[in-house]
DNA sequence: TATGAATGAGCATTCATTCAT
DNA sequence: AATGAATGAATGCTCATTCAT
């Protein structure tokens, strides 16, 4: 009986491998060699659980898309959603770089780019919905709110990314916290 | 007598290479021959201008912020300013691209990185600076403000860079024209 | 208690698909992987009843030598008997192959070669035996005729070979007949 | 100004490093590494003559399919012209290794095939032609008689390929002159 | 007996870089 | 100033082989 071996766990330990690589020291420094050392394996166990390089990628790619997303799904307030999507922790801050160095490096291959799209659309729509829930706003307009909403969180995001030193994690909250009130009109709610 | 050859315009047209070939296909793309060959030169001709690869990038790299800065420079009207720094047009998705793509790239190189952020922090001191010249805030609440402005602006451009199909030029100008003014008030009290 | 198997079946298998893939795509394509999954087997079980890829490969070459003989054996007319060591089926083309290909690449193996040697004389004496039954000639000129003959069914399937279309078997045939009947003498004394 | 180098003479010099490997221990002997070495070059000089391993093997493989012809072309009788082709010498003995070694490796790649299918053909074609001249035949029959000869050439040179110990120069022409004179009819008018 | 996971050396190929001209 | 030949290290990938199960 062959040894029994759990592919879809060390696809991820490798998955996880490439992305601390890259969020590390960019794409190009998650070759095979390399990725397969930080996972502890030999490049002959990588291409045992990925055809190729461009699988691995993807798979890293999909892998971190959804952590972004995940940490912040069940959760009462709207501010709070969105500050979980900032990169406030170690972890949020290597996916969101692998979501950037990937969607970056995707260049002209249409997997790539669809998968980030369409990851993209779902968050959006999502986002929607919980303002719709939460009463922010209606219909269409949910969605035009949600796509400001995800602008300044992804713009705070992308400073955040590039200045650490700058953008503390509570400079980070602060900053959301504001646009979102002036956003979603709460401010001058408050202030009436 | 040898040959007379501006020097500095032949890094401008090397760079520029390197940036349409990085902004078309990834960092992976500009190899040496390939920026040589997009530019009509040799790789020989290339090192005779650059010391190495990292130096045609961090010439790339400023030459791109430089652009991405320039065009929004000499304006009046603050939205009109901001708008000038979405990739509405070929060329400033081009320099958008070859920005996050480096940023992203940047890895562990501390030179890149600082490039980066100083690029960074002069954008947002100048930004602060017109919104003071404009009335809408003072002292350090101009660079509050001028920080969720910026991060509206760069937020819409990630998801203009990466989905361009939704959000074509016009939507783009919408959504930020929108986000400023309730970032700024100016929706606020236009309604009163 | 184990599963009985009859060793001798696998390793005829193994070495069929071994065959079949040499013929199809050359040496190189019958990796221990392709020749497992064309005998419908895993790597493993390859190894099982092979100590290693030479010995796969010399049992694949005896098998082609010993096929290429034995459909020529049990015949009474001498041209009837050389035709049949003529790629004019697919199986014999198949053999043929094979034996080349693995000549070809035996390069500097002893032992691959010795297999070879051996076979090519063999033939050769079965073949001058047979000449000396039909009282085509004596002794050692039976030798000399043997390795004549030899020569033209061989210098014909080379050539047919590699050149299928133009060497269809009627063709191979009307060839073979023709000189060996001018080397045996028999046109000659059929025109007398 | 660059250095000046005759690439052709490179590629020839690359390419019969090539045929001495395949010729000593088959084509899988044959590593670009392997080949650079042989010639004294670097894999990187390699590279910089042929786009890929590919097209170093075809030019090796016409390199050698010419040696064989142009060593047998312009020669008064006709025996002494086919015994050129055999491998009575060290160097015909390489060209007839790496034409078998390809030939057999060709497997599917249609242009190697092509090479091979249209050399043999012309090939005929002269040899047609020197049958012609020689007024041993006449038309279509020329032709017949040059696929004869040409194959009990090609067959002994087959034998003499894999048992050379078995076949030393004297014994190949001997066989070759019996055979060419019994296939010509020369030996029956001699005799008559 | 049989599996298929794992290894690591070796492959073709690409690349930044160097240098004689 | 400019060329492009040459280098050799590194890459993605394949493969024969080993081995725990």
């Amino acid at each position: 009986m062959p040894k029994v071996v759990d592919g879809a766990a060390r696809r991820i330990e490798l998955a996880s491998a490439a992305a601390r690589l890259i969020a590390r020291s960019g794409v190009s420094a998650a070759t095979l060699r390399e990725v397969a050392a930080e996972a502890g394996m030999t490049t002959g166990a990588l291409t045992h659980y990925f055809a190729d390089k461009r699988e691995l990628l993807i798979v890293t790619f999909r892998h971190s898309l959804a952590a972004r997303e995940s940490t912040a799904d069940e959760c009462a307030d709207l501010v709070a959603v969105v500050e979980r999507s900032l990169p406030t922790t170690e972890e949020a801050r290597l996916h969101w770089l692998v979501t950037v160095a990937l969607c970056a490096q995707a260049g002209d291959d249409p997997e790539l780019l669809a998968v980030q799209r369409d990851a993209y659309r779902g968050h959006r729509t999502r986002m929607a919905q919980r303002i719709r829930r939460a009463g922010l706003a209606e219909g269409r307009q949910a969605v035009v709110l949600a796509e400001q909403i995800i602008a300044v969180a992804d713009g705070i995001a992308l400073q955040a990314l590039f200045d650490p030193d700058g953008w503390p994690p509570a400079h980070q909250r602060a900053r959301l916290r504001t646009a979102v009130d002036a956003l979603t009109g709460a401010g001058h709610r408050a202030r009436q």
